[in-house]
DNA sequence: ATGCCGGGCGAAGCCCGA
């Protein structure tokens, strides 16, 4: 089963060049963020034509994150627990069963806490310590995990092309990364990273100043797995072409392909 | 580099992302 995850950057700005993606990699589950649109502007029948259903969370201009899956989506909740005065669609969480299997999956649209003077560094760090509580309960359940997303985290130096303009970044303080690591550290496994060793793989370069074309770019979207889901892990990997594309996102899909049959 | 691009909103120019 391959599973992805995808900041597309509005849906309706990047439909074509998500289907077109979709065709081609044959996801069976996709976690996007990004889509900057309500539920009811969803573009449901370019997507439901290519056999997925779909759940949205979704918010006007904003956020909004969405799971599209090839088998049935399951017990599906919206929001991040923790904080019933939080209204951006940043998370939503299915249960998706194939082939006598199960797996839950989470679309996860960190936020980006910049600057980091200001209240939304400090509601970066605080959804992060929610995130790290609902983790705990979900690993509690001790099934196949996927959290896959935006985490507006470069986990390491090697993540980022030029770490010393980052170094007062919200996406590389010492405090997000030391939350993240809290994270990994309940028992979460950065899918990616256990495929790959290699240093300076991104999954997203800035619009500007041809960070593209200088390979100038950040690995910030990550799939952690659960020991469960961990213990399925075959492959992972970085769909980057995706950004030399027609009006591309500023991110690319990343995937893994775990053995639920 | 701190918004040079790109998208939303809405119909010019501002807010926002990373």
């Amino acid at each position: 089963m391959k599973i992805a995850s995808f900041n597309v950057n509005s849906i309706k700005a990047r439909l074509t060049n998500l289907t077109d993606w979709l065709k081609e990699a044959e996801p069976d589950i996709v976690c996007l963020q990004e889509l900057k649109c309500i539920d009811e502007n969803f573009p449901h029948g370019p997507i439901e034509e290519l056999g997925y259903n779909v759940a949205v969370n979704g918010q006007k201009t904003y956020n909004g994150v969405a799971i599209l899956s090839k088998h049935p989506l399951e017990d599906v909740s919206r929001g991040l627990p923790g904080n019933d005065g939080d209204d951006h669609a940043r998370y939503i969480e299915a249960v998706v069963s194939a082939n006598g299997s199960v797996v839950r999956v989470a679309s996860i649209y960190l936020p980006n806490g910049n600057p980091v003077d200001t209240d939304k560094f400090t509601y970066k760090l605080g959804w992060m310590d929610r995130l790290i509580d609902h983790a705990r309960e979900l690993l509690s359940y001790e099934e196949p995990l996927v959290l896959a997303g935006d985490y507006n985290v470069i986990p390491t130096i090697d993540d980022v092309h030029n770490p010393a303009a980052w170094v007062n970044d919200a996406l590389f303080r010492p405090e997000t990364r030391a939350k993240f690591r809290e994270l990994i550290n309940l028992g979460l496994t950065d899918a990616f990273r256990a495929c790959h060793r290699e240093a300076h793989r991104y999954t997203f370069w800035d619009y500007q100043a041809g960070a593209w074309a200088k390979d100038n770019g950040i690995r910030i979207d990550h799939l952690l797995l659960s020991p469960q889901a961990a213990d399925l892990l075959k492959a992972s990997d970085i769909d980057r072409a995706v950004r030399g594309r027609e009006k591309p996102s500023d991110h690319v899909p990343i995937w893994v392909e775990l053995d639920l049959g």
